[in-house]
DNA sequence: CGGGCTGTTGAGAGCTTTCAAACCCTGTGG
DNA sequence: CCACAGGGTTTGAAAGCTCTCAACAGCCCG
C-alpha cells in the first residue's frame, strides 16, 4: 500500500521545507507510484534515460560513475528524501548511475508528467532547481575534500558529512547511526585504494575520533569529528522535499 | 555600448540553442546592464550572496573553493557563455567564489527577476535547471578523475575538455588556442601540487601530445591526446543561453 | 566443507609532495 | 643603461604518503 504524500513521514521531519496543502496535492498527482527494489539492484544506468524520477522514502543506495577502464567514482551517497534523476529528467541521459545498497522504498515519478510541473507550477520548478544548485554545492565540496585534503582528513569530512545528514533524516540513535556500506564504497569515494581506506579508518577508531564498524557508524564527539575533518561548523539547511 | 540580445554574437554559435524572437526579448529585460572587470578581480564571494547575475560575454575566470586552511580548489574554467551565480540565485548564498583570470565582459541580470522568469516563462526556467543539471554532471566527471586517474592522465583530461570548449566557441585557431591560466590554477584545479603539475606538464609536452605554454594550447592531435587521457569519444553537447 | 565476499595486516614499490634554488621576463628606480 | 624586485616557470633531490602485492581471518551460504 503506498504512502499517500499526505501522510509521507519524510515530509514531518524538519530538514525539509513546510509544503502548503496545494503543493502536497500537485505532488500526489506527480506521483505515479512506489516501487521495492533489492540490495544490489541498479535503477539507472549511466547514459541510459529513464522514464521514471525518483525520491527516496526508505533504504540507501550509491550514485557512481564508471571510468572506460573500470573504476569506479562515488558520487553521493543516497538517502531518504534525496530525488534521484534530474539529469536524466532534463537532459536525455544520466551522468552516473544509481544502485541500491539495501532494500529501497522509491516514490515514483514520470518523467513526461516533468513539464506540467514547470508550467503549472513555478514554485515546485523552483525547488527543482534548488536541488540541482545544492548538489552542485556539494560537489564543489566533495571537489575540494579529494583535491586538497589528504586521506584522514578526507575520510573524517566525510563520516562527519555522513553523520550530520543522517541525524538531520532521524537515523541516528544517540552517538550511533547505521551505515551499512563497505569499505570498498567509501575508497571509491574518496579516491583511496581499499586497503588504505581501512588503515586510515583504523586510525582513526584508535584515534578516537569516529568509529565505523559492522555497518555501524559511531560519532562519539561530532565535534572532535569535525576538528578531524578540517571542516566548517555544522548548519543545517532546510531543504525542499519532491 | 552594451550589445542587444538580439545581435549577441555568442547566440549564433552553433553550440548554444537557437532561440525564439519571443525568448530573445525576454532575455533582453531580463537583463540589466553590462559589466567589464580587469583581470584579477573577485566578482563573487564564497559564503556571500549576490543581487546580480551573470552571463560570461568575453574573456575567462575561474570559479574556486577556498578551504579553512587556505587551500583552493579550482571548481570550474570559466568561459564565454557560461551563467555565474546560479547558485545565489536560488539559495542565499554561494558555495564558491568567481575571479576573472583576464578582462571579462559580463552580461549582468537581477536576481529579483528571477522569480518572473520561473511564474511566467517556463521554458527559460526548464534551461535553468538544464544547466544546473549540466554543472552537477561535469562536477561528476571532475570527481572520477581526481579520484580515479592518475596525474598524467588527470591532466591530459583537463586540457582536452578546455580545448573541446575552447573549439565550440571559436576560441581555437587551428590546433591552438589561447589559454591565459598559471600552472598554479591547473594545479589547484587537479589536486597536484605546482611542482608536479610542472613536471607532469613536462612529459606531456615531449610525448608530443599536448602543449601548453605562453599561455598558448596546442593539440596536435586530438584523438591522440582522447587516448591519453582515457576519456570517451567527444560529443558536442548543445546547451541553453541565458 | 569449500567458495566467495569483506575486512585486516605487512612490506616494498611508486607516485607525489616538500624544500631549495635557479632562471626568465617584465616593470621600476637610480 | 643597469641594478633590482617580483611573478611565473624549471629543476634536482629527499621525504612522505598511498598503492600494489600477498596472505590470512571471519562469516555466510550452498
Amino acid at each position: 500500500m503506498p504512502i499517500q504524500c499526505e501522510s509521507c513521514p519524510l515530509r514531518r521531519l524538519p530538514v525539509f521545507d513546510p509544503m502548503t496543502p496545494e503543493e502536497v496535492a500537485f505532488t500526489q498527482r506527480f506521483k505515479v507510484g512506489e516501487m521495492v527494489v533489492d540490495a544490489g539492484s541498479v535503477v539507472m544506468q549511466e547514459g541510459l534515460g529513464s522514464s521514471q524520477l525518483f525520491t527516496v522514502l526508505e533504504g540507501l543506495g550509491l550514485r557512481y560513475k564508471t571510468l572506460p577502464d573500470g573504476q569506479r567514482q562515488i558520487i553521493s551517497f543516497v538517502m531518504p528524501g534525496d530525488f534521484i534523476g534530474l539529469q536524466s529528467a532534463v537532459m536525455e541521459d544520466m551522468g552516473h548511475s544509481f544502485r541500491a545498497t539495501t532494500r529501497m522504498r522509491l516514490c515514483v515519478f514520470d518523467k513526461r508528467r516533468l513539464w506540467t510541473l514547470f508550467e503549472s507550477h513555478p514554485d515546485r520548478a523552483f525547488d527543482l532547481t534548488w536541488l540541482a544548485a545544492d548538489e552542485e554545492r556539494f560537489l564543489g565540496e566533495t571537489l575540494a575534500s579529494l583535491g586538497q585534503r589528504p586521506a584522514a582528513t578526507r575520510m573524517a569530512w566525510l563520516l562527519l558529512h555522513l553523520y550530520r545528514r543522517g541525524r538531520e533524516l532521524g537515523l541516528t540513535d544517540g552517538a550511533t547511526m547505521p551505515l551499512p556500506y563497505r569499505q570498498q564504497d567509501m575508497a571509491d569515494a574518496l579516491g583511496l585504494s581499499l586497503v588504505h581506506t581501512n588503515k586510515t579508518l583504523a586510525r582513526l577508531r584508535e584515534g578516537g575520533v569516529v568509529n565505523w564498524q559492522d555497518g555501524i557508524l559511531t560519532v562519539p564527539d561530532a565535534g572532535a569529528l569535525a576538528r578531524a575533518a578540517n571542516a566548517d561548523p555544522s548548519e543545517v539547511r532546510h531543504r525542499p522535499l519532491i
